[in-house]
RNA sequence: GGAGAGAUGGCCGAGUGGUCGAAGGCGCACGCCUGGAAAGCGUGUAUCCCAUGUGAAAUGGGAUCGAGGGUUCGAAUCCCUCUUUCUCCGCCA
């Protein structure tokens, strides 16, 4: 969410930077800082109400005190005025505020200036590549097909046991998963990061927080009775961990990662390009999450860009990085880097990785801010988060890339988690 | 799930209708003291909003004692609902 701040401030350069994410937010800007003004002059004129009403309370307790009751019960007589006038005056500002906040939400994350203009994927900008895509070899396979006979990743079943988007792995998949997971966690504690275990239901204000609700509502799935959401990525806990938080600045950067399933419902985003591992219901992700100073939270995301980087390059996997174009940025983000790895039995690149920084968006929804010691300001945190990284796809990659006859090899890098260095078909 | 007791500032803890944004202690910051430190002494130490105002400040007002609602001229204090913690019982991976 902007701050009021920001779009009095700097109303124009606010509506210009959305109209890289091709949002027109003239109007709604206009709407905002007129609910804004009328905000002021009704809590001036509440506050004003309220004072009277307070000092006349007091007034009555002094009488009482020196036994003068009919004084007070005059007093008494007056104060009904001003306490109509003020609950009157609350409603409003309560109305206000509501309006102002819904308009709020409605605008998306300014984009940095070096987001490129664009609206779709062919306007996003290549920033570098790394290791040797395989040779087109027609032998090779998709994975779905890899995986056909052995069913090592079972689709038809996770359809039994709960629906499309729900594979089951099993034997040498499933190590590989877990493998997987056990060495990008180490990976991040060796970097700097804190591990952590975060609940994988949140409630609404955690929903909220991170730009869940009300923006992607359908996205989750939502368990009704408790009114609990499943995440959809472990960047909605861990980053919540700071709500309303005041932290030191002599703190910052603070690094978490963690392991978590992720859900996502993908409402209305299958087609046929989305078969096997490519998309998902349910999904297990590494996340690294930052808070930083604004003065330095673009070198936090350099920093991870170049983390993942290490991780995509240590698994041998062809990579390339990209940072989005305005158009296919996210609603929160300032400024985005996807990572994709090419799976050679498929013959595309899969993203498997986006890591942004989001500057004040989140924290200010979060209320997420630091101080410098003996500073009276508060100031809002950036927070930064990234996959590091997304199983599946890693995994449809590994299988596809390294497909020799009928076998796969894995990268050496895993043997000591997975404790086998193929798999055998 | 049943019964009971709690939820107060960074922490501990007092406060059962007015002078309470809240005693006291701890912690922290600054100052005095000291050759230096400790001790001691003094001062300060929540967040948000509004107004005036500024280089930063400051001053005045409003709100906040788990959350929401209610009673009252006035609520940390009384009533209701919810959340949550602890103890006992039940159940249980």
């Amino acid at each position: 969410m902007l701050t009021i701040k920001l779009i009095q401030e700097q109303t124009d350069l606010v509506a210009e930077r959305l109209r890289i994410k091709n949002f027109e937010a003239t109007s709604i800007l206009n709407e905002i800082l007129q609910l804004d003004d009328l905000r002021r002059s009704i809590q001036s004129r509440m506050d004003n109400q309220l004072a009277e009403l307070n000092s006349l309370s007091k007034q009555i307790g002094q009488f009482y005190r020196e036994g003068k009751t009919s004084e007070a019960e005059a007093a008494k007589e007056k104060t009904a005025e001003f306490k109509e006038q003020g609950r009157i005056l609350k409603e409003q500002l309560t109305q206000t505020e509501n309006q102002i906040q819904e308009l709020l939400v409605q605008l998306p994350n300014l984009p940095h200036e070096l987001v490129p203009a664009g609206k779709t994927a062919d306007d996003n900008l290549l920033i570098r590549s790394g290791g040797i895509i395989p040779t087109a070899d027609p032998e090779r396979k998709a994975h779905w097909d890899l995986l056909q006979s052995s069913k090592l990743i079972d689709f038809e079943l996770g359809n039994k046991l709960t629906g499309a988007g729900f594979p089951v792995y099993k034997k040498e998949a499933a190590r590989l998963q877990r493998a997987l997971i056990n060495f990008f966690l180490d990976q991040g504690i060796k970097a700097g990061y804190t591990e952590v275990q975060p609940p994988i239901l949140v409630n609404q204000d955690s929903a909220y927080g991170t730009g869940q609700l009300p923006d992607k509502e359908g996205q989750m799935y939502h368990a009704e009775a408790d009114g609990l959401y499943l995440i959809p990525t472990a960047e909605v806990p861990v980053t919540n961990i700071f709500r309303d938080e005041i932290l030191e600045a002599a703190d910052l950067p603070l690094r978490y990662i963690a392991y978590t399933p992720c859900f996502r419902r993908e409402a209305g985003s299958w087609g046929s390009h989305v078969r096997g591992l490519n998309r998902l219901h349910q999904f297990d992700k590494v996340e690294i999450v930052q808070v930083r100073h604004p003065q330095n939270s673009y070198q936090g995301l350099d920093e991870m860009v170049n983390y993942v980087e290490s991780l995509v390059s240590l698994l041998n996997l062809p990579y390339r990085i990209i940072r989005l174009c305005g158009g296919d940025m996210s609603f929160t983000s300032a400024m985005t880097y996807d990572f994709e790895v090419w799976a050679a039995g498929q013959g595309r690149w899969l993203e498997v990785s986006s890591v942004s920084n989001f500057e004040s968006f989140q924290a200010n929804r979060l209320k997420l801010r630091f101080k410098e010691k003996g500073d009276k300001r508060t100031t809002l945190a950036h927070t930064l988060n990234g996959s590091a990284l997304a199983l599946p796809r890693i995994v449809a990659a590994i299988l596809e890339n390294n497909q020799k006859g009928n076998e796969i090899m894995i990268p050496e890098i895993l043997h000591p988690y997975t404790g086998f260095d193929r798999i055998s078909l």
